[in-house]
RNA sequence: GGCCGCGUAGCUCAAUUUGGUAGAGCAGCUGACUCUUAAUCAGCGGGUUGGGGGUUCGAGUCCCUCCGCGGUCACCA
């Protein structure tokens, strides 16, 4: 690293750093010998109060409050788990280390302090110092202490000011983590087995997005950077497991919006011996329990929606959703050319589309999706747009498949997972017409899932959802970049 | 890529409408102050107004252009 160019108060602090130096004194010391953490200080202090006894502890943390009058001072620093106030006072520490306090520690320095705790005249737990130490001094100050920062740009490009100046960013990445573990724990209990399967694949599948290629030098080849989980985790149940999951990062190369981000969290789970139905009590009965875990109850506010995660969540077929929306019945206009009079006919708003499957898809999302802000299952897709679910036994246009939807979020893909080797073959090839057509987005076939299949695949309920949306949901942000930490940022396309 | 908006001190914001010496709070520096909680009080520093170009006697302000960011559309389960 180039030497840093100082500003104002970079250089003023940096002068500290080797005042102290000189004076034999170490400004980034190697270790602490911090007794108690802020919350176990106070804790301390309560209990041994009750008893009339004392508490003696070495505290640390970062000075976020410093506030001078006279001969005593008041200061707060902040750990992990919350906010301490220190009492430094010039007939406890005498003139020396007092007057050193008051020149060598600054704002946003890492401290440590020793002393006894008491309560000051508003009832505060306090730390009397008897001696301090600088632990990590701060050559950067910290942002305005009332509004913190608020720059958005500055916010994600350096994620570290955001997190040390604004609590509440914290707490969102904290119920972030707690939604993780608490899924996990929902999982352990129904015997599901975490497993990691490849990021860099010869063959991406399992979605329809573009991929992020990279290159393998070793080997010579190109390779993708998975889109979905799905076709690995399902290669496991053609090899016994019965209930696996995975949570990882898919990524795919579109565009950035409140709602998307190239890298993203998944979970993927897989029920041999299930279907879609089974998926969608999974769906609504781990959302509720991760929201009753996390949250303390299962009704959210989400954008001014309060919304319950109380099962049994609504469930209506496409065909109904579309229908009430729209008027159209796409049994009725169940062939491209029927469905593509009867939008026309209606003077309805969407893009033209190749097919029917995609026509649908499109009428979905522009008249219905927008309006699901009750938690709802939208049950039965087009075939088409679907190539690894399984065809509904009366209607081969459809498939068993769900998306579900809540504030007006698209959350997570089921389907019962189509396990019969032609067929699938064949569901493949029609991607691959797809793509010679132009369709950058149609799957590739994956000779190897095809073989997997070939030795046989249980009936299966196999299900995703996107972590982020989820904790978008769960934290009240209406966009993607505040529950993820290092968000990619807009890039001007060329 | 289209449209709309934003960019001023370390941070949070004024001044842009109507061109006329760029201000405030916090933070910083100096001083006062032994129970403060955004401590208070007095004083002092701090700016390439995102970069470049243009119009003008004069540009933070108007125009062009480039950069960065946000929103939205397109795209995207």
């Amino acid at each position: 690293m180039a030497w840093p160019e100082f500003n104002e108060y970079q250089h003023t602090r940096y002068q500290k750093v080797l005042e102290l130096r000189a004076q034999g004194i170490e400004p980034y010391p190697p270790r602490t010998s911090r007794t108690h953490t802020s919350r176990e200080a106070i804790a301390a202090f309560e209990h041994a109060d009750e008893e009339g006894s004392t508490v003696h502890v070495t505290v640390a943390g970062r000075l976020v409050a410093w506030r001078e009058m006279g001969k005593i001072t008041f200061a707060h620093i902040e750990d992990g788990e919350g906010r301490l106030q220190l009492f430094f006072q010039l007939n406890t520490l005498g003139e020396e280390n007092y007057r050193a306090a008051r020149k060598y520690l600054d704002l946003g320095d890492f401290v440590e302090a020793t002393g006894e705790m008491f309560r000051t005249r508003t009832g505060e737990p306090t730390v009397r110092v008897t001696s301090w130490r600088l632990l990590a001094k701060a050559l950067t100050p910290p942002p305005e202490k009332w509004h913190g920062l608020t720059d958005v740009e500055q916010r994600y490009r350096q994620r570290y000011v955001d997190l040390m100046s604004n609590p509440d960013v914290r707490r969102v990445f904290v119920v972030r983590s707690k939604i993780l573990r608490a899924i996990r724990d929902f999982l352990d209990k129904r015997g599901y087995v975490e497993v990691e399967t490849p990021i860099l694949q010869p063959v991406y599948g399992g979605a329809e997005a573009r991929p992020f290629i990279t290159h393998h030098n070793w080997a010579k080849r190109d390779l993708y950077l998975r889109i979905a989980t799905e076709l690995y985790l399902k290669r496991l149940l053609v090899g016994g497991f019965e209930r696996v999951y995975e949570i990882g990062k898919d990524f795919r190369n579109e565009g950035i919006s409140t709602k998307h981000n190239p890298e993203f969290t998944v979970i993927e789970a897989y029920q041999a011996y299930g279907d879609y139905t089974d998926m969608m009590e999974l769906a609504e009965t781990c959302w509720a329990t991760v929201a009753e875990e996390v949250l303390g109850t299962t009704a959210i506010t989400f954008q001014g929606h309060t919304i319950d995660l109380t099962p049994p969540w609504r469930r209506i077929t496409m065909r109904d959703a579309i229908l009430e929306r729209t008027g159209i019945d796409i049994e009725q206009a169940n062939t491209f050319e029927a469905l593509r009079a009867a939008v026309a006919e209606r003077a309805l708003h969407v893009d033209p589309k190749p097919t029917w499957g995609k026509l649908v898809d499109e009428l979905f999302s522009e008249y219905v999706e927008p309006t699901l802000i009750e938690p709802t299952f939208v049950v039965d897709y087009p075939r088409e747009i679907s190539p690894l679910a399984k065809q509904k036994p009366n209607n081969p246009n459809l498939v068993e498949r769900f998306e579900f939807f809540i504030g007006g979020l698209e959350l997570g893909n089921a389907f019962t997972e189509l396990n019969d080797p032609v067929e699938q073959l064949e569901r493949f090839r029609e991607q691959q017409r797809q793509r010679e057509a132009g369709d950058e987005e149609a799957h590739p076939v994956d000779e190897d899932f095809i073989n997997a299949l070939m030795y046989g695949m249980p009936p299966t309920g196999g299900i995703g959802w996107g972590i982020d949306r989820m904790t978008m949901l769960y934290t009240d942000r209406p966009s993607i970049r505040e529950v993820i930490l290092f968000p990619q940022l807009r890039e001007r396309r060329s």
